[in-house]
This record gives structure tokens, C-alpha cells and sequence, in this order.
DNA sequence: TTGTATGCGTTATCAG
DNA sequence: CTGATAACGCATACAA
């Protein structure tokens, strides 16, 4: 029942000393305003009564509270978890602590989390969440608050971001396939209001006019969210017609909502249809079968962007940089040569060559 | 750069009324002691001028903070996220926020963030971690904070918790092996520290002596963590000696573990060892293959941990209670009669009856 | 019904 | 180097 509030006013008492004392010995920025003597005397005494700061009346005070806000659209995403870990490690060590939202991809939600967290007084933001055109993210980096966007950003620019080279990373899934012999390539595209939708689509289509290869349009599906059912119902529309013998997803859960259609449409992959998903995320490795994906460092990318965000927070004036981070093709047994077409020449020995891991599963 | 702080001195001053009264306007409870006409303009002005209050300074005050800490052991296990999900979905619908920690089953971390918890003044915690002696959880509980733990509980009762019925489901999973023809079925033991480690050990136990099968020692492997890394290890040794038929697995990430190590001995599942898993964690159903699992409503148990914390906040002298959930399998394609071994004659009709999914994919 | 005064725990400014 | 004092934004007991 004892909610143990021992203030600096108590350890100030008995260590004989003023509270302001004991706030300057306690702050590390201070410190050396005060004797070494009666420092070491405070602190011990602070031990001994268990002292521990109050952060929320020091935030009453100088407005900082050693906390960060971050937006993640899809905790269930096994994307973002690792995303998370890298932003929390380098939080952690920093001393602040990561206030973690999930919105679920509800607009409504978001705004209402930030400002739930601007009230509490973050001192910035990392933010998985932005759309091309965003105003609330906007809005936050005008009104001067410390945005840091990862995954996705912004278009415009003057923000700061760590993002993965999204052309390159569908370039070399374009590649891939190409390489293996397809020309049939589909594309399962993700919501163009992201950046990671968008650019992950130009790079598909950059991607195929460089291998001569024709852009069809209706080898072209639209899914409007990032999930295994929007990937699904995306990739029933690409088998409706003439149909491709490889799929470039935009991300893993569309990636597994085409392996749904598949099977639904009694296909076999890669037997009769190649996919490659994007992102690596965690488990696209035991999937059935196991995923083909354009990998990304998730730890990574998360830790970078708390580094950045932590710059900014120091330097207010600190230049905006984008950070785009460099791809790699994972290749696993998702995608294989096309059965019945043609093989077109194999381009050589350059580009992603295709050694299957030795470990998968016994099939 | 303007961090707008419009203050209820701000609202006050241009409503011409006192920061008391304005203060009364916009707490709920004290809202019916002012003139509806005053309350009304107040309100108005503060719309007007995009007036938010300020919670940690409410919070220094009034020592609530209308937050509560959520401790997870592993934000990358898939199962959590949903449970995550529950919690915040009817905090939220209280005008709670949830402060989610990752552990990362890291004593020490844990500690520490529990402390920054309480640092920032939660109103209480729900936590996922807990071990059957906690002397953390024990001592938090102990200080007369309102917890309530999830998934795992504690030994020793006296305290508020939702959890599934281990035992049960433990005793599912082997019913539905001995059903199937399974005789000689072995067991990946979860970190028997943890209730849901020890519980479902001894639920495995008990249904096999109700079947009426002989529990050999080395047929019991003990996880050291609930990974698929300790999952892999541990099921290394028990494919070294006699072999099992089936495996039921404390959790899914064991029994993803399990897969790895039966590919690495050249067997396939099902067709030389079955294999069970428990809580039916997302992606459950797309792994090669589809892994048959113990099912417990993830959402649900997060949601129902945050009404009973509500309550215990709300009446802290509520009678602490556990809630325990109905588990129910989820027949996939982990599991199938055993080849070789002689059938034992089937039960009946009752108990599990091995529907297969028929959208599976074609394989 | 509303104004006044005080304090929550900390930091910052100013003396001494 | 250290003490005194005010203030951060809000809530509340008390007075009016």
C-alpha cells in the first residue's frame, strides 16, 4: 500500500542540505556545481532512502520528458517488432524511453495517439505510419516538433527519414525472376498513398522496361492495405486472366495473400507461379513455401532512425536527411523457372544468383 | 516551433473567469458544481483556442495518470501483439493509454523497465512476464499496485490474472495424437519457471496416463526459452534416441523449432512425427505445414486483462480473482496417423474430430 | 456557484 | 559552492 514517494525534500533533509542541492547533485548536467563532498554524501543518502527522480514533475519543469512517441501502423506486422527493438535499443541507452502506438491503419486513431502523446509531452516522434501526402505528419514537423519517419516517408522532402532503397529492393525481384526466365510478371502493388507502395511499383515498372519485358496493364493488381486479404483479393484478380508465372508483391503479407489465391485457384508455387514478397520479415522463412523476399535490416533501419531522431532532439537546427538503406535479395523456394514457357536466355553470371539455402525443409 | 501550451490561465483569462473554475469545467467529475451558461462559454474558449490539458501536471497533483504499463517477455512472438491489441483496445475506450515494454526475457531489463514505469506514475500494470516466483511482480503487487497478469500467473494466488487452461489444452493436444494412433508422443517442455511452462508439462503428463500411455522420461525435453531456437535444440535430443510419432510442444515457436530440427534429420511431419502446438499464435495456419495448434482467444485475454484492471483501479479493494479461458484445438496439417506403428483402436466418435481445412494449400 | 490559496516534486534564477 | 524562492500546470479545500 506504501507507494514509497520519497522526495528530494527528504533526502535533502536528512543529508543536511538543501533541496536545490540534492536536484543539482542528481542531475548530471549540474553536478559539478557542487562540492564533491556533500555530493557524494547526497547520493549516498539517496541510495540508502531509495530515491528515484520524479520524471513527471521534472517534465512539469523543463518541458522535456525523456520520451518518444512511435507510430506503428500494424503491430501485427511481424515487420515492426524488430523495427521496434532498434528504436528501443537506442532509446534505451540513451536514457529515454519509447512511448509505443499502433494505430491500425485508422487515420482517426493516429491523430488521436498523437495527440495523446503530444499531451504527454514527448520530445519527438518516430513515425512508421506516414503517407506520401500526410497532414498530421506535416502538421507535427511544422509546429517544430522532432519527427523522425522510418520505413516510409513523405514526399517533398526537408524531413527526416530512414527508409530502404524501395526501387532497387523490386528491381531485384524483377531481376530475380527475369534471370530464372519469367515474362509473365505480375505486380501486386500496396496502397500508392505510401511511399513504399509507390516507389516499390516505379521500381517494378523501371525494372521491366530495363529487361525488355512488357508492363501489361492488367498484370498490375492494386491492393488498398498491406495485408494477407488484401493480397489475396488482389492476387485472384491477377489469375482471373491470361495468367503470369511470377508475382512481385509489394510486401510479405501480400506475398502470402497471393499464396492463398494460388492454392484457392489450385496453382502450386513456384511450380506453376513464382512470388517474391518484400521486407524479410520474421518467419517468411517457414512459410509454405518458404518466401523469396527483398530483405531490408529491421533492427537496423529502427536504430538509425532513433539515432537520427536523438540528433535532432539535441541539435534543433540539424539538417534533414533522408537515409536510404541498401536491399538484398533472400532467395528461397517461392520462386523457380517457369515450367511451360519458354526460357528466355540467361543473362550471365551477374546479379542475384540463386543458391538455394541447404537447410529448408526435406521437399 | 511554436509547441502551442495554451494553459487553463490562457482559457481563463478570455472567459473571463477564475483557472479554478475552468478547471472544474473540464473534469468530468467536477463539471455539474459550475453554471451550465459559464461551463458552456469556458468550453467554448477552450475549443477556440486549442486548449489540451496538460496530463503529467495533473498527474503531479492528483498522482493518477490514467496509464498503465504493459510488460511483454517478447514483442517478436507473434501471439502478443493481438493480446496487445486487446488491452489497448478497451484501456482506450476508458481514457487510458497503454505504455507497452518489451523484456526481451531479460530479468534485468525487466526490472529496469518496471521501475521507469512506476518512475511515470502508471496507474497500474498488466504483465505477460511473470514466472511462478516473481519476486518483482511479487514485490510490485506487494507495494499495493493494481496488477494483473497475463498469460502467465504466479504461484501462490492473491492476485488478479487471465490466463488459458493449460492443463487442458496440454491434454487436448495429446488426446488428439492418442486418437489419431499416436502411442509413443514426447513433449517439449516450455521454461517450467513459467506457469503456462509447467502447466501444460503436467497436463501432458496427466492425459497420458489417462490414455493410458507410458510418459519415458527421455521423451521429455525442457526448452530453455519459449524460441524456436530452444525448440530446435530441444527437439534434436529427442529425435537422437527411439523416435516419437508425435510431439506436442509448449508453444508454437517450440514447435517451429521442432520443424527444423525433424527437416535436419531428413523426417517429414506429418508423415514420420507429428507435431502440436499451443496458442494457435498468427501465421499458425501458413507454415510448412499448417501447424496444428491449441487455440486461446489472444484479443480476448488481453481484453478481459484490462477490465480487470480497470476494476482493480477503480476499487482497490476488489477481490483479486483468475480467469481462466477455454482453450480449443485448431486441426491443421501437423498431424496425422502414424505410419509405421500399429494403430490403437479409435476412442469413438467424441473428443477432436480431425476435420482438415480444405482451403489448405495444395500440397 | 465561483474565487482564493496552496501544494504536487522538480528546476532555475538569484543571492549570499 | 549553497541556500532561498519562484514557477511549471493543474486540482482542491476553503472562503466568499
Amino acid at each position: 500500500m506504501t507507494q514509497t514517494q520519497v522526495t528530494m525534500r527528504d533526502v535533502a533533509r536528512t543529508a543536511g542540505v538543501h533541496p536545490g542541492t540534492v536536484s543539482r547533485v542528481l542531475n548530471p548536467r549540474t553536478r559539478a556545481l557542487v562540492n564533491p563532498a556533500t555530493a557524494e554524501r547526497v547520493e549516498q543518502v539517496a541510495r540508502e532512502l531509495g530515491y528515484s527522480l520524479n520524471p513527471i514533475a521534472r517534465g512539469l519543469k523543463t518541458r522535456r520528458t525523456f520520451s518518444v512517441g512511435v507510430l506503428i501502423p500494424d503491430l501485427q506486422n511481424p515487420l515492426f517488432p524488430p523495427i521496434i527493438r532498434g528504436i528501443e535499443r537506442v532509446l534505451d541507452a540513451a536514457g529515454y524511453t519509447a512511448l509505443v502506438a499502433s494505430t491500425d491503419g485508422d487515420p482517426a486513431r493516429e491523430r488521436q495517439r498523437l495527440e495523446t502523446l503530444i499531451a504527454r509531452q514527448v520530445d519527438g516522434f518516430v513515425i512508421a505510419t506516414a503517407e506520401r501526402r500526410h497532414p498530421v505528419v506535416a502538421d507535427a514537423i511544422a509546429s517544430g516538433f522532432a519527427v523522425v519517419l522510418v520505413n516510409r516517408t513523405i514526399e517533398g522532402g526537408g524531413v527526416f527519414a530512414v527508409v530502404p532503397d524501395d526501387r532497387r529492393g523490386a528491381a531485384m525481384a524483377v531481376g530475380h525472376l527475369a534471370e530464372l526466365g519469367h515474362s509473365r510478371i505480375a505486380h501486386i502493388a500496396g496502397p500508392q498513398a505510401t511511399t513504399t507502395g509507390l516507389l516499390r511499383y516505379r521500381g517494378f515498372v523501371e525494372a521491366m522496361e530495363d529487361a525488355g519485358l512488357a508492363v501489361e496493364g492488367r498484370l498490375v493488381a492494386q491492393a488498398d492495405a498491406f495485408t494477407i486479404a488484401a493480397g489475396e483479393q488482389a492476387a485472384r484478380g491477377l489469375l482471373a486472366g491470361a495468367r503470369p508465372t511470377g508475382i512481385v508483391a509489394a510486401n510479405d503479407l501480400l506475398a502470402l495473400g497471393a499464396y492463398t489465391a494460388l492454392a484457392e485457384a489450385g496453382l502450386r508455387c513456384p511450380a506453376d507461379v513464382s512470388v517474391v514478397g518484400f521486407n524479410d520479415m520474421p518467419f517468411a522463412d517457414r512459410f509454405a513455401p518458404p518466401l523469396t523476399s527483398v530483405h531490408i535490416p529491421h533492427t537496423g533501419i529502427g536504430a538509425r532512425a532513433a539515432e537520427l531522431l536523438l540528433e535532432r532532439i539535441e541539435d534543433p537546427a540539424a539538417t534533414p536527411q533522408t537515409l536510404m538503406l541498401e536491399p538484398s535479395l533472400r532467395v528461397r523456394q517461392s520462386t523457380a523457372a517457369p515450367a511451360r514457357a519458354a526460357r528466355r536466355p540467361r543473362a550471365g553470371g551477374s546479379g542475384a544468383t540463386a543458391s538455394r539455402g541447404s537447410r529448408g525443409a526435406g521437399r
